[in-house]
DNA sequence: CACACATATTCGAAATTGCTAATATAATAG
DNA sequence: CTATTATATTAGCAATTTCGAATATGTGTG
């Protein structure tokens, strides 16, 4: 049965909770990409860039594959391909939600 | 279609990033609870409870509704309610995936 | 009204995170 | 071997986030 604890889940979810990683996520969701065509990508600084990608492996939400000089990035598998659509699904919702049904007098 | 800048996704992400967040929306996942009683049930300090519970209603992620003097909140659908379920799906999944196919190292 | 209880807000201090520049490592080409 | 290109790592500073204590607000009760 599935029961994780806070601690590890929280870890998890921390790749998702930056601006970049969520760029990187969606620049390698469909196709893996070398670290350079990332940074490219998204107009990011390579330090950065670098740093992100590391704490995305060490989440467990991409792998990296090392092909010559380049390291090619790619989301880890469908799951949690699936998860990033899920999360444009939910938000969607969620803003529709909050549109229709909520008087946002704040 | 669905196309949400990774501006706002991040805002809306931002809620799961926290170990105290995850722990309010499990303990409010099923059903819904007073701050008095989520603050027990977690253990935690009354004004960082609160503080939280604003974040995550910011975030869209849940609803608070008053009763008298309490205060009940309860996750927002279950959309949301699908998406923390998949975490611990996805979650669970990467683990194997590491713990199985990877000659861990590091 | 005064009081008690539930929750929210404010305010600095403390902790964490992210950034850039510089440097290191690693692979390949010549 | 040297030079070049790709990526990773380190270091210190800047920015953000989180925290608890104190205080404010709001609601029911006597």
């Amino acid at each position: 049965m599935i029961n994780i604890d806070a601690e590890t889940k929280m870890k998890f979810l921390h790749g998702f909770s930056h601006k970049t990683r969520i760029q990187i996520l969606e620049s390698i969701k469909e196709e893996e990409k070398a670290v350079s065509q990332i940074v490219d990508d998204i107009n990011g600084n390579q330090s950065n860039i670098s740093q992100h990608l590391a704490c995305l492996k060490g989440c467990g939400l991409i792998i990296g594959r090392q092909e010559g000089k380049y390291v090619y990035y790619r989301v880890r598998n469908q799951l949690v391909r699936d998860l990033l659509t899920m999360f444009d699904v939910v938000l969607e919702d969620v803003q529709n939600d909050i549109a229709c049904c909520e008087n946002h007098i704040d």
